[in-house]
RNA sequence: CGGGGCGUGGCGCAGCCUGGUAGCGCACCUGUUUUGGGAGCAGGUGGUCGCCGGUUCAAAUCCGGCCGCCCCGACCA
């Protein structure tokens, strides 16, 4: 048919790029690099916002918007950010166009005399245009704490791109907080990794590690980097969420400071943290299969389907109206539900599409299911049949969506288990690499190291892991003494 | 930036080598029979063949130039 899916055993990135296409979430726009998010996926990224944005605010976070633009010469203040994001941004050098050509031959070209006498860089990411602000607003330990986040979009001129998981533009929110102490900064970047966590895990059913990055992977201008680290199912880790401890870095580029309590004047400590519209790629690879995708029903914009069945105009009637009572009652008890009563196609066509959009459950409804007074529950996960008196559905739906949520994440998480493993000589490495999964191995931690790991295998550190139990032995790579293991995986 | 592939109805492709009425599948429209896993039959709509130039009586096809996109690598959330 005309929606076949690349088979994952196939191409596993041919596979990607069908779901997303298919299932439209997205589609090319006409701009290399860039994409069009369609209501399919923009539905899923507002739920994902909504709840996150609760536990923002829940940790006493408030909203704000900054500009777009950023004069040129703020990337340059902090060396290693400037190192960091020079090589990507998108600049504005003009601010209008004139026309040129003779008719039928029109063209526009910058006009020459609307040369901007500071350029600006269009964001990459706003730590500069925000601490600027900071500097300004910041005058007391009083005015300590600063907990900012901003929903935004932000340009990064990649070289090559993959929808969601690295475009052009993409969406995000950025949180930023300056602080008195350098304690509570590091507190901060850990509430927030724990938040991420939490929304991976209980949400998204993305199994997630937790972790520091090392010096080579931390953020451009970062004292310190944690992230959450997922496994997809072809073996690959993707990055999920960062949280940065930024120290003192940017407070004394853009001169943030604060009259301390004992009079002393010092620089704030600030705070970066980001998650963005990649964690849809990653929900896409991490659970979805052959026939398309699979969502969390914590966050499916729509958690089930009712197809009602019918062979004449009677039965019609009667099932179409039994499937609309039915979805009355289950929006009473929270359920995001929809009857699909088209009458162009028939029901195989309504399964197989719904699958293909991730839709969690279906609930057949036919003139059998209306003479017994129930319905027929099948699972996205393994179509998996299960009938339900209509008596309670505002209750056993409910139950069911909850064990697929749990299901899905119980079965990613199995995926990692089985594919995480200790080595311990370079051989198996090697191995280790090729068959994919997180190894944990041993690591000098030296950057010259890493680096000539990662030439050799295309394996990066992903990250530390906390608390990790002293356990030490020779450097998987080098044979220099190495402290304890660290997870290595090839990322996306 | 390096390597590979591709631009032909909405989508996927054939035709190009060997120039001569632009074709197939899906989608779409109409009718009809269907409807518990991507329906059958009948009839139909829709294309300046990426752009510019050249050769020729004649160009989707041959020649030159340009543009764009996708995939693989180095950079990255």
């Amino acid at each position: 048919m005309a929606k076949e899916i690349t088979p994952r055993a196939t191409d596993y990135a041919r596979w990607y790029t069908d779901v997303v296409l298919k299932s439209q979430l997205a589609d090319y726009s006409p701009v290399k690099g860039c994409m069009v998010i369609r209501p399919n996926g923009y539905a899923l990224w507002e739920n994902i916002q909504k709840t996150l944005d609760g536990m923002f605010k829940e940790t006493g976070h408030v909203n704000a918007y900054f500009p777009l633009f950023i004069p040129k010469s703020f990337l340059a203040k902090e060396a290693e950010h400037v190192e960091g994001f020079a090589k990507e941004c998108a600049i504005v050098t003009h601010t209008r166009l004139k026309a040129t050509g003779e008719s039928g031959h029109m063209s526009v070209v910058p006009d020459p005399e609307s040369a901007l006498e500071e350029e600006l860089v269009v964001r990459p990411t706003s730590e500069t245009i925000i601490y600027s602000m900071f500097a300004k607003w910041v005058q007391s330990w009083r005015d300590l704490p600063i907990l900012l986040n901003q929903w935004a979009n932000i340009v990064r001129w990649e070289m090559r791109t993959r929808l969601f998981l690295r475009t052009t533009e993409f969406l995000w929110q950025e949180g930023h907080t300056a602080h008195a102490t350098h304690e509570e900064a590091e507190e901060e970047v850990l509430r927030i990794l724990e938040i991420y966590r939490r929304f991976a895990e209980d949400y998204l059913a993305l199994p997630v590690l937790t972790g520091v990055k090392t010096e080579k992977e931390k953020f451009a201008g970062a004292l310190r980097t944690y992230a959450i680290e997922a496994l997809m199912q072809d073996g690959r880790a993707l990055q999920a969420g960062t949280s940065h401890d930024l120290g003192q870095n940017f407070a004394r580029a853009f001169d943030v400071r604060f009259q301390a309590a004992s009079g002393g004047w010092e620089h704030v400590w600030n705070t970066s943290w980001g998650v963005s519209t990649r964690l849809i790629g990653a929900v896409v690879m991490a659970h979805g299969d052959d026939d398309g995708l699979i969502l969390p029903p914590r966050i499916a914009p729509l958690q089930a389907v009712i197809v009602p069945i019918w062979r004449n105009d009677e039965q019609q009637r009667e099932t179409v109206a039994a499937a609309r009572e039915i979805e009355g009652r289950l929006r009473r008890a929270g359920v995001s539900v929809r009857v699909d009563d088209r009458d162009s196609v028939n029901p195989g066509f309504k399964y197989a599409e719904w699958e293909l959009r991730g839709v969690p459950l279906r609930l057949e409804l036919g003139p059998r299911d209306v003479a017994s007074g129930s319905v027929m529950a099948v699972s996205r996960l393994d179509r998996s049949k299960t009938p339900l008196p209509w008596d309670g559905l505002g209750e056993s739906v409910p139950a069911l969506l909850e064990a697929i949520q749990g299901a899905l994440f119980e079965r990613a998480r199995q995926r990692r288990e089985e594919t995480t493993r200790g080595v311990d000589s370079w051989e198996a490495f090697v191995a280790g690499v090729e068959s994919g999964g997180f190894l944990l191995a041993r690591h000098c931690g030296g950057t010259e190291c890493e680096v000539q790991i990662q030439d050799e295998t295309k394996a990066t550190v992903r990250v530390i892991p906390p608390d990790r139990p002293d356990d030490p032995g020779p450097c998987v790579r080098c044979g220099a003494p190495a402290a304890g293991r660290v997870v290595f995986a090839r990322a996306y």
